[in-house]
DNA sequence: AAGTTTCTACTTTTT
DNA sequence: GTAGAAACTT
């Protein structure tokens, strides 16, 4: 039995032990927050006897979420029952579907993400005759998820200028034609909620009596739905407990509002303020570098982050001719670091401003024969094919969500065209019916001659030419059968009956490379929902379904492979890295050139900066690139007003390469010698093993040209080479020397 | 209806 | 440099 409390330093303690009232944690960076809240939560269970049931914690990703509730378990040493858990719209989407009747849902309803939204505005504007060019439908999207961030409706909004007018009559279809398809968007789970709570009070006081303990992580980017929501439920007893980074609010974007912490202040005046200020996670250097950059930044309580970590080695910032050398020298110095046993693969990470910037850097690690994860670029629940298995399983569950209905109706082609789902869409707009009641319809009136005349004047069979509509018609067969396995079968094996009375695999499969690899991610998602087979056959399409669409794409990185991480400094946050590279520190890309015009936005850039200096532990590089080429063109790029704030006694070798002065001319010159420079190595050569360590992480899917596809169950070094046992399901275990297996990794890049 | 080509807009970040 | 939509052809 520990004692919880042991190991807490006096600021955190006292955080941790004020049970009453509302508190306000001010942490900075590495400064055990998530220790603080774990504590919290073991301490009130635990020395004050507080039901895990009573108490709920949200966080904004999965993955913290998981993370908390594991080390709560560490602590209590036990399995925790009942404890509420997660992020705010998991918990939102939880609480809707168990008050669906007061909330006016039905309970079946599906999660839209912003693909799906996309879909809806366009429809949207379609119905309203609106042009597309003129409002576009990324723009209006925007306009209405910044309107559900503060609460307003079509009718609460108050339009300031034409286009925002038109916005809202938008906005107003938009709603009707979510709740003609039985959805709700990201935003709706926050809003409606907050709704919900202000409209219907017994309902109210139902969580209110349930949830004597509120505890918010990353308060600083939650938005106003989100402070209503918890606002309202910490009620009366406001035993609410939060925990902020001003200087790490990112997420403004978003709608987050990072003055919320100041509305928290007023709206709880007698709240208990901690500061942690102790850092746990890099050295001086670092902390000092992240100081000097957040420092120049107003509106904000100046923290003193310190450490006894001592000053640790100085920070590299190296300025690159183009982005290839500049990954390369990324790739050179891990290679060194990790030859000298400085750091291991695993231990270092590659950040940039936008997805984009990943290409270079992916390259050069390919070249280099160096394996690495990869965050984010294309995102596993984005790819067509997975949207595709999921807008059947969608529809399957929820057969009146028409942009599920859409997306697959003609996927593969079976002879629907644009033009008869246009005449569908709109049948089933004027009879004020989903898609799928439509085509129920076109089945009961079939046979009936054009007698049955609706409003509109017109009657189903004259509608659709008779090869559409018996296409139509099969289609409609083929999802009531569906529907009537889904009760029997599992996710997995529903999905695999899907794939197999559509022929979508022999559809995708058409021999291409590309089309292997998305089959093989169909496989994934099947390994995914067989996760859900213990659950009971009625909830578990659903639970899936939610769960699936509430997932982000870091929550899945696999912490397991010893390779190099590279992602975006948005999805660093909360991460932890002994070596960290931030590539790309130049005017227009961070800062991003798009917050030139905002100051507000500069701000977020220049924290964004901060976030990610204060990943690293031990090494930190900066890095810059004279010139970088950008769709289609290539700028000459300046430095990063950033870098120029960081001291330069903080920075060894100051100022080692000038690109400044080379001639444009001999730019062709000097790019070819660099690539002769690195020469290609492929992926199992020693070459590569003896700098990289090993290539095949247990874990690691991968081909042999004899047995097949196999999972690595062992790897060991064996001098120069690698030993790798691997299991080849119905083939055994072989003992493999990756220098002559000839075994190919099946890079699984960014899912789990 | 489906397959071509051409054009356009997009690349900030994500629950 | 790409993906998706629109325009055009078969």
């Amino acid at each position: 039995m520990t004692d919880i409390l042991a190991d807490l330093n006096p600021a955190q303690r006292e955080a941790v032990t004020t049970v009453h009232g509302p508190v306000l944690v001010l942490a900075g960076p590495g400064s055990g927050k998530t220790r603080v809240l774990t504590h919290r939560v073991a301490y009130l269970i635990r020395e004050c006897g507080v039901e895990p049931y009573r108490l709920m914690a949200v966080t904004f990703t999965n993955k913290a979420a998981r993370e908390m509730s594991s080390r709560i378990e560490r602590l209590l040493g036990s399995e925790l029952r009942g404890l509420t858990i997660g992020t705010f719209h998991a918990t939102c989407a939880r609480i809707l579907r168990r008050e669906a009747a007061h909330a006016n849902l039905s309970p079946g309803y599906v999660i839209y993400d912003e693909d799906d939204q996309l879909r809806v505005v366009r429809q949207a504007l379609k119905d309203l005759n609106l042009d597309e060019k003129r409002y576009r439908p990324v723009v209006v999207r925007s306009f209405i998820d910044r309107a559900k961030c503060e609460l307003l409706t079509p009718q609460t909004l108050e339009p300031r200028t034409h286009p925002e007018e038109v916005a809202r009559r938008v906005y107003e279809r938009y709603e009707a034609l979510l709740e003609a398809n039985d959805a709700l968007d990201f935003g709706d789970l926050l809003l409606r909620t907050a709704l919900l709570f202000e409209q219907e009070a017994e309902v109210l006081e139902k969580y209110r009596r349930r949830y004597h303990f509120l505890l918010v992580d990353e308060f600083q980017d939650t938005n106003m739905a989100q402070y209503r929501l918890i606002r309202l439920l910490a009620g009366e007893r406001r035993n609410l407990f939060v925990v902020a980074d001003e200087d790490q609010a990112i997420y403004r974007f978003r709608g987050a509002d990072y003055r919320n912490i100041q509305r928290f202040r007023e709206d709880f005046p007698d709240h208990k303020l901690f500061l942690l200020e102790r850092n746990y996670r890099s050295t001086q250097t670092i902390l000092d570098a992240a100081n000097a950059v957040i420092a120049a930044s107003p509106y904000r309580t100046p923290k003193r982050l310190h450490t006894d970590k001592g000053r640790g080695p100085l920070l590299t910032v190296f300025e690159a001719y183009n982005e290839e050398e500049e990954a390369s020298y990324v790739v050179n110095e891990i290679q060194r670091l990790v030859s000298q046993g400085l750091a291991t693969p695993g231990e270092c990470a590659v950040m940039y401003r936008t997805n984009a910037q990943s290409r270079a850097l992916e390259d050069a690690f390919i070249r280099h024969g160096m394996p690495y994860k990869l965050v984010g670029a294309t995102r596993f629940y984005a790819r067509r094919e997975i949207r595709d298995a999921l807008a059947y399983l969608r529809l399957i569950h929820n057969p009146h969500d028409s942009v599920s209905l859409e997306r697959v109706i003609n996927v593969p082609r079976r002879g629907i065209g644009e033009r008869s789902l246009a005449t569908l869409a709109q049948w089933a707009g004027e009879l004020g019916v989903s898609q799928y009641e439509a085509l129920q319809l076109l089945k009961e009136n079939k046979g009936k001659e054009g007698t049955e005349g609706t409003e509109g004047g017109l009657s189903p069979p004259m509608l659709f030419g008779t090869r559409a509509q018996k296409q139509l018609l099969a289609f409609l067969d083929l999802l009531e059968g569906w529907r009537e396995l889904a009760g029997r079968l599992t996710v997995a094996e529903l999905l695999g009956r899907v794939l197999e009375d559509t022929e979508y695999e022999s559809w995708l499969r058409d021999g291409s490379e590309e089309g292997e690899e998305r089959w093989a991610n169909l496989m994934e998602l099947r390994t995914v929902a067989a996760d859900y087979d213990p659950l009971p056959r009625e909830t578990a399409l659903a639970t899936f379904l939610e769960e699936v669409a509430l997932v982000a794409d870091v929550d899945n990185l696999p912490e397991t492979a010893e390779a190099p991480t590279l992602l975006t400094l948005h999805s660093a946050k909360g991460l932890e890295f002994g070596v960290v590279f931030i590539v790309g520190l130049e005017e227009g890309i961070l800062p991003h050139s798009r917050s030139f015009d905002d100051p507000e936005q500069m701000e977020e850039e220049r924290r964004l900066c901060y976030v990610g200096i204060t990943r690293a532990k031990e090494r930190l590089y900066l890095l810059h690139a004279f010139r970088r080429s950008r769709y289609g063109g290539d700028d000459l790029n300046v430095p990063s007003r950033f870098l120029k704030d960081v001291p330069s006694r903080l920075v060894q070798g100051y100022g080692t390469r000038r690109h400044g002065d080379r001639e444009r001319g001999r730019l062709g010159e000097g790019e070819r010698q660099r690539q002769e420079k690195s020469p290609s190595l492929s992926p199992s050569t020693p070459a590569s093993l003896s700098q990289v360590g090993p290539q095949f992480a247990v874990g690691q899917r991968v081909r042999h040209p004899l047995f097949g596809e196999g999972t690595v169950i062992e790897s060991s070094l064996k001098g120069d080479d690698e030993e790798v046992k691997v299991a080849f399901p119905g083939k055994g275990i072989k003992t493999l020397l990756a220098s002559f297996a000839r075994l190919q990794r099946l890079d699984r890049s960014d899912d789990s």
